[in-house]
Formats: structure tokens, sequence, C-alpha cells
DNA sequence: AAGCGTTTCAACCGCTCGACA
DNA sequence: TTGTCGAGCGGTTGAAACGCT
């Protein structure tokens, strides 16, 4: 009853401001028009120079009517409007037959869309709403479309226009596209983007991927049920094992994996809804010795990281598919696990790899943007044939780890040598690990302990045993948490950047499926009201005001 | 104030996709 | 299966606004 309540006073406002809106802009059209029949507006008489006629359309009736073509008038607008209140959206090319409007349907549509929807956010975009807008360009690429639904009452538009400014500034200044934390997400999908091979198509193949019958083997995460046991989280928090074991079963159903769509937005049945094949972040859990459970992105040292497992908004916000990838409170401007990490232009600098800064920035330091590097080098020496730069990130890391560690274990320098000459990119990994925690080679252990499952059930990606020239050492299953005896003895070597993210990637994404903490981006009330005039559903899974649109 | 370069943003264009006959 | 149409997406354009000298 409340809801039915709310939902008429909901339709009752929208339909005032609508009304009130187009009163204003009759008012004003009437007036503008009275002075010249050439129909301008304070804010478009500016414009009226660039006014086009296309050459005459037939339209109904056999009447011949010029389509207009340039910026739209205040009275435009008007007919617009009364013609989306009273036919609803859609059907864009009757708009001219029975408005009478000289435009064609594509332009109305694009009007309509980009703004006289009455739930548009007008205005600059807030410094969350830019946040958002990096990380999801980080996730997503260029599809406009899908990043405005993810921001409620932006457009594509804006958010094209806003992402090509910021480029073309960024770029003119010397500063990378994005900032370290984000360009980590980039560089994820751009490596899958390399694996869209079998990304692409896993990610929509339910047999592969095991969207609606997905059994985790329990085998798979015994390590992580084995560390839990030893260090279990605080109380009131979600087990890893719990959530693990769980996987994307109730309460996550499978529809909940699905981004909610703007039902005036179409995406492309060629798209597919699930952001893990370009979406998933790669993430390593550690526990503390606290006991708190740190995300970070596999790849970048222990240090890089300020969130916890306490703040489940926070963990999730990493895991693959989170339409919060980085930081699901993104009220904030900096991640939560925003890299204190300096990377100064280091993508192009890598002669200075050598001499690595201290992997301890500071606070001020965390904006830092890492300088995409030339095409030239990102290609060399890379598996990549299209590295964004965060592949060199990641061996700049390495690179310093392995720096670092140089002084402090040169006694235990041993392992390296072990590894094939031939495989130069694993020396940096070697000392990726954080010795202190248990849990330190949790992405490793699962990684490789998947890797078996994954690489049957997904043939095209190679075994990293099989890596020519890569002495592959499989984590072991059966390895104590605790055993911390001889550290460099039970290092996991990756066979490379590329290919572990990409193996990491795949288990992530076979583990939790894409978008299992997927939350909730839509804003139903906001959007509701125009879905529901044109007599669409919001489209919103176990959204209430779904519910109420039967009023 | 004028000139010039840059930024912003509305709009267009070409293309693809899905539905349907 | 093919063709047509409506819809929507992403790239691009171009004019006004803005900022600097």
């Amino acid at each position: 009853m409340v809801k039915k309540l709310l939902w008429a006073a909901s339709v009752a406002f929208f339909i005032q401001f609508l009304y009130f809106q187009q009163f204003q802009i009759l008012s004003l059209t009437c007036f503008v028009m009275n002075e010249d029949m050439s129909i301008t507006s304070e804010t478009d008489d500016r414009m009226t120079s660039k006014v086009d006629m296309d050459s005459p359309d037939e339209v109904s009736g056999g009447e011949s009517v010029p389509l207009k073509k340039g910026p739209w008038t205040s009275a435009e607008d008007a007919i617009l409007v009364d013609y989306v209140m009273t036919h609803g959206e859609g059907n864009w090319n009757a708009v001219q037959r029975h408005s009478g409007l000289a435009r064609c349907g594509k332009s109305c549509r694009l009007r309509w869309a980009n703004h006289l929807r009455p739930d548009l956010k007008k205005g600059a975009f807030t410094p969350e709403e830019e946040q958002r807008i990096l990380e999801l360009h980080a996730k997503m690429g260029n599809k406009w479309a899908r990043m405005a639904i993810e921001l409620p009452g932006r457009t594509d538009n804006e958010i094209k226009n806003y992402w090509n400014t910021r480029t073309k500034r960024r770029q003119r200044a010397g500063l990378p596209v994005y900032p370290p934390e984000i360009s980590f997400l980039a560089s994820q999908n751009k490596q899958n983007e390399e694996l869209g091979a079998f990304s692409s198509a896993d990610a929509q193949n339910p047999n592969v991927l095991g969207i609606n019958n997905f059994e985790i083997p329990a085998v798979e995460f015994k390590n992580l049920e084995y560390n839990h046991l030893l260090y279990p989280p605080p109380l009131g928090e979600i087990p890893v094992s719990s959530f693990l074991a769980q996987g994307h079963r109730a309460p996550y159903s499978s529809t909940y994996f699905l981004s909610p769509m703007h039902p005036s937005k179409r995406i492309r049945g060629s798209e597919s809804m699930f952001s893990g094949s370009n979406g998933d972040i790669l993430t390593s859990l550690q526990y503390q010795n606290d006991g708190s459970l740190l995300a970070q992105p596999s790849g970048f040292s222990s240090y890089s990281h300020n969130l916890t497992y306490d703040d489940h908004r926070s963990f999730s916000s990493v895991l693959p598919g989170s339409h919060a990838c980085l930081n699901g409170n993104s009220s904030s401007s900096e991640p939560t696990w925003a890299m204190k990490l300096d990377l100064p232009s280091l993508q192009n600098q890598t002669e200075n790899w050598g001499s690595p800064p201290s992997p301890l920035p500071s606070l001020e330091s965390a904006n830092i943007l890492i300088q995409s590097p030339p095409a030239g080098h990102s290609e060399s020496g890379s598996l990549s044939p299209s590295n964004s730069g965060l592949l060199d990130a990641v061996l700049y890391e390495s690179q310093t780890m392995k720096a670092s560690n140089d002084n402090s274990h040169q006694g235990k320098e041993t392992s390296g040598d072990a590894v094939n000459n031939s495989c130069p990119d694993l020396k940096g990994w070697e000392t990726y690990e954080d010795p202190i925690s248990p849990l330190s080679r949790f992405s490793a252990s699962v990684f490789s302990e998947y890797a078996p499952v994954s690489e049957s059930s997904l043939h095209e990606f190679p075994s990293m045993a099989t890596m020519p020239g890569c002495k592959i050492k499989q984590e072991i299953g059966d390895l104590s948490p605790l055993d911390e005896k001889d550290d460099t003895s039970n290092q996991t070597i990756f066979s490379s950047p590329n290919t572990q993210h990409a193996k990491n990637h795949l288990a992530f994404k076979d583990a939790f499926g894409s978008g299992f903490f997927d939350d909730c981006g839509w804003d139903c009330k906001q959007t509701h009201a125009v879905a529901t005039s044109s007599g669409q559903a919001c489209g919103h899974n176990s959204c209430s005001w779904d519910a109420m649109s039967a009023v």
C-alpha cells in the first residue's frame, strides 16, 4: 500500500514536472515565435545560423516536408516532449508523421535521450562521477552507453565528451589516461582482450563458465578454508570459505549478475552482459597478522593496499565484475585500495628500473600517474601485442621487489637460478610473496590449483607448466600455511605476468563468476518514472519499482 | 578590445544489431 | 533465408564559449 502511494506520488510528480517544463518551453516559444517565425529562443539564437534542411522527405499523406538539421529549438523540444508524453518513447520515426516535427527519428531519439529526458542530471560531473567514469572506462573501454547505465542521469554522449576531453587534455600534458590503480584494470582488460578468443566465448558459454550450474570444486579452495580456520575473520564478517563455497548460489542468483539496464537503452546482444570478460580484476587476498583480510591486485606487492575485509563493500569492490570494481564506496575520489605506489613515468623509463624508488612512497604520491609507454617499448619482449603499459608496471614492481630483496635476501636468491633464463620475466616474481602472511600465496594457490580445471575446460589456454622455456613450480596444495621455514622453496614462480594474469583472471572468473558481488548501481527511483511512462518496465531485477509499475 | 587557440558540447553520420515479415 | 525497418552505439564534426596573450 505504501509502495502504491509512493508510486502514485512519483507519477504525479513526474507529470507535473513534465507539464511545468513544457509550459515553460511553450511560453517561451510563443513569445519568440511572435517576434519572428524563425523559431528561436534565448539559447537557440546563437545556433540558428547553422540550421540546415535536408532534402525533402516523404511523410504521411504524400506531403513533402524537408527534414531539419542542426540545433533544436524550444518549440521543437516542446513538440517532442508532448509527443513522448502522449505516445511514450520509441517508434521515433513516427514522431515526424504524428507531430509534424521536421526531424528524423534518429534526431528525435537523440534529443530526447540526451536533453529532454526528465531524469537527466545536468551540470558538471562530480568527482565521484569522474572517478566512476575512470573505473568504468578501465572496465569497459569505449562502451559509453553501458557506462551511462552505471551513471544514472548521465548520457552516453556526456560521458563520451567528458572522456574525450579529458583524454586529450591529459595526453597534451603528457599524463597517462588512467591513474595507476585504474590503469591496472585497463591492463587487465587489454590482456583479457588478447585472450578474447576464450574469454568472450566463455563468458557467454554457460557450459564453460558455469553460469547456471556453477559448481566450485571444493578442492580448489581447500587452502582457503584451511587458512580461514587458522585465521578466522573478525566477528560478523563473511568467511572466505563461505562465500567461496557459495559461489554464485543463493542469495546471489544468476540474474543478480546482470547489469541493470536502462529501459531506454539497449545493449547490443553481441556484448556480453557479463563484464567479467573484460572487467575482472585480479585480486590477491591476504590475511594479515591481525586477522583482517587484504585484497590487492595480484602482481602488486602487499604494501599497496588500504583494503581490509572489514568493509564488505570495499572488499566486494575489487571482486570480479563488480560495478564498483575499484571502490565500492565510489563516493570517494580515492579508491580504498588505491596503491600508495609511486611509479613516475616508469613505463617509458625502463632504463631506470635498476634503481627503483622506495616501495613505500608517501601518500601524496598516491595519484601519481603512470605514463603510457611508447608502442615500441610495450611490444618488446612482451607476450602481449597490445601492452597497455600496466604489464610494464607489474614488471617494474617485480624488478623493484627483486632489487629490494637482492639486498636483504642475497643468500636466498637461489630459486631464481633454477628458472630458465629464457623466461627472464620470472625473476622479478620470485620475491613477490609476502613471507609474513600465511595466505600470501592465496592467489597463487587458488590459481595454480584451479589451473588444471580451468585448463581442462578451456583448452585454448596453455598450461603454465607447458609453456616452453619456463620452468614452473606449481603451488603445493598441501603446503602448510604456516610453513615458512623456507620461503624460497615454496615460492610460486609465475610464468610471466601476462600469462599469469590471464590464468588468474580465468580462475577468478570461474571461481566467483563475473559480477558475483555486483552492486546495484541503478537508481530505480530516478529512472523508473521515465521507463514506466513509456510503458516499459524498469528492468532491474528485484526492483521494487518494477513491482509498483503494475499500479 | 581584438585575435587566436582551446575546450565544450550538441548534433550528425555510418554502422551494427535485432525483430519481423 | 533474405530483406527491411527501427533502434541504438560509437566516432566525428563544428560552432559557441572560454581563456590567454
